[in-house]
DNA sequence: CATCAGGAGGCTATTATGGCTTTAGATTCG
DNA sequence: CGAATCTAAAGCCATAATAGCCTCCTGATG
């Protein structure tokens, strides 16, 4: 998945804003986790597009869940904020489609994909709400 | 973690010596495997400094693997590869250090830690013989 | 209309990726 | 035994992608 620090301080962000009870502007949460304010607004903005987020304008604005948490799936988080679909091998971009003329790299094609298959199926079923529960 | 094409790259490499029955050396898989051939040696190397890989020098020199795929996990894999301990969240080194003075980032802690620890076991639970058996 | 906070884009710094060269251990052959 | 050859190991350097910084624009609020 090329997991990158973006998806990091996603969920750092979507955990602080699950236990808020009014909209949290990025600036504040910049400041209370210690990440940069400009890269933060950006993954913000991404999980509004998403609709992971709510955002509001103008005084007293900022961002919301948009969704329960048990709706929020990791894999949701990371493809909104890697930008491009959530692929570990971005070799292999489809089922239907050997990734390669290769003989060896064709070969090994089911295997890959039953791989992401699998990371896949445990990141979408791991939510935000599992991670709150006590 | 922040997975890095590293990790991707050892997996491919792994799946493909796997099924070799002599060693394989870096040169012929990065041709097999369109890997970037330098990139893909200290990859290699990262392996078998961990003893996933066993390397020979010399003629008909190499790489093979040096455990059983069920006992090589995607985590051993990845913490090999990505150099320092394998830390979704590297703000959070440890379950005894509040990674933070902040009281908001010491507050969500507990719920980081608990997000690595399901990703831990996941990906220490998954193992090359997984992928591979049909 | 003044102020506040998100949206969007460009720019710089840092890190990951990839290229290249040299060194060292192992094998083969004369 | 010694030279030649093969391949891993290890380093340095270039490029590409990510992470982070700054400024202006837009919509909302009072």
């Amino acid at each position: 998945m090329l997991i990158t620090r973006a998806s990091e301080y996603a969920i750092l962000s979507l955990i602080v804003l699950s236990k808020a009870d009014a909209p949290m502007d990025s600036e504040t949460l910049s400041r209370e986790l210690s990440i940069p304010k400009s890269f933060l607004a950006k993954i913000l903005q991404a999980l509004a597009k998403k609709t992971i987020l709510k955002s509001f304008k103008g005084v007293n604005g900022g961002f919301v869940l948009a969704q329960d948490p048990k709706d929020i799936s990791m894999l949701d988080v990371m493809s909104a904020v890697e930008g491009k679909a959530p692929a570990v091998f971005e070799c292999a971009p489809s089922i239907n489609d050997c990734p390669s003329d290769k003989a060896t790299a064709c070969s090994i094609w089911p295997f890959l994909n039953k791989l992401q298959l699998k990371i896949d199926s445990f990141l979408a079923l791991l939510t935000l709400a599992d991670i709150l529960e006590e």
